[in-house]
DNA sequence: CATGAAAGAAGCCGTAC
DNA sequence: GTACGGCTTCTTTCATG
């Protein structure tokens, strides 16, 4: 799909917030609300927004630690990889999970209450799973940016 | 802020969609429409809802590459430390930045059209700052998951 | 104090131009 | 692309347990 210097404009707005009127998107990219519904519809059934949600502050909800996990694996055999995928996927405190090339296999972001939550946690998703060589913990002290914005246009230089 | 079941089995219906209509959320939990919308204008006064946004797909502006960085620093000193954070936070590319304890001091998770981009990045984002001492980079093969729900009530163990 | 019902305001979205 | 109009959704008020 091709998107031009309005659409460009209108998911630059609704990627920071997503609440405001359709007639207000109008007036800050210069097109009718009915304009601004066609493409907004358009890019929801092309998949460029993938979903619109709340965000919410995971302090609020004794969330209180943010954990980086680097895992490393014993076999790349893809039954166990995906089977490791898999438990990394239905796990709620697991934010995000890469399996990414380099020193380890996979890199999982998660959000968890305290330590104790997180020892029962690297139980049950790396001890259990016998696929597991080693992992290597990091506590984020500060979370300095936690974003979910893709950047648009010409920001990126 | 004290959150009841309602509070949150709204909370983990809108960080699902937050299009649903408050009538259809009031269905779901049964509430009246007016309760639902008392309780969400709440908890977005509170802070419990960060902000509602839509999250776009990355592949279709281009991003096409997840890089995780993870940041060696020279000095800890607080003046240097928040020159480079204050940078990470400016930096669109980057998606999240956390500050850490353990083997790295920053560990970054960037969004990038190609190699080329990233390498750019980082002569702007390592090398100018004059305080890192080394960086490592893991390209991830497959973005497993990533995901911005919270964790709601008893899903956790 | 929070609820549900109902009325008024605001926003969405199809049709026409 | 814009302008209009019906229809849905939101939001406030008010009486109630």
């Amino acid at each position: 799909m091709r998107l031009d210097q309005f659409d460009l404009a209108l998911l630059e707005a609704v990627q920071q917030d997503a609440t405001i009127s359709q007639q207000d998107l109008g007036a800050r990219v210069n097109l009718s609300s009915a304009a601004v519904n066609r493409r907004l519809k358009k890019m929801n059934m092309h998949g460029v927004i993938r979903k619109t949600v709340a965000l919410v502050d995971p302090a609020h909800l004794g969330y209180a630690l943010t954990v980086i996990t680097e895992v490393e694996v014993e076999s790349e055999r893809l039954d166990l990889l995906d089977a490791m995928k898999r438990s990394f996927l239905a796990c709620p405190q697991v934010q995000q999970c890469y399996y990414v090339a380099g020193a380890c296999d996979f890199v999982l972001v998660m959000l968890v209450r305290n330590m104790e939550e997180y020892t029962q946690l690297t139980r049950e998703l790396f001890f259990e799973s016998n696929n597991v060589k080693g992992f290597k913990t990091l506590v984020s002290m500060s979370n300095v940016k936690v974003g979910t914005a893709v950047p648009v246009g010409s920001e990126g230089h």
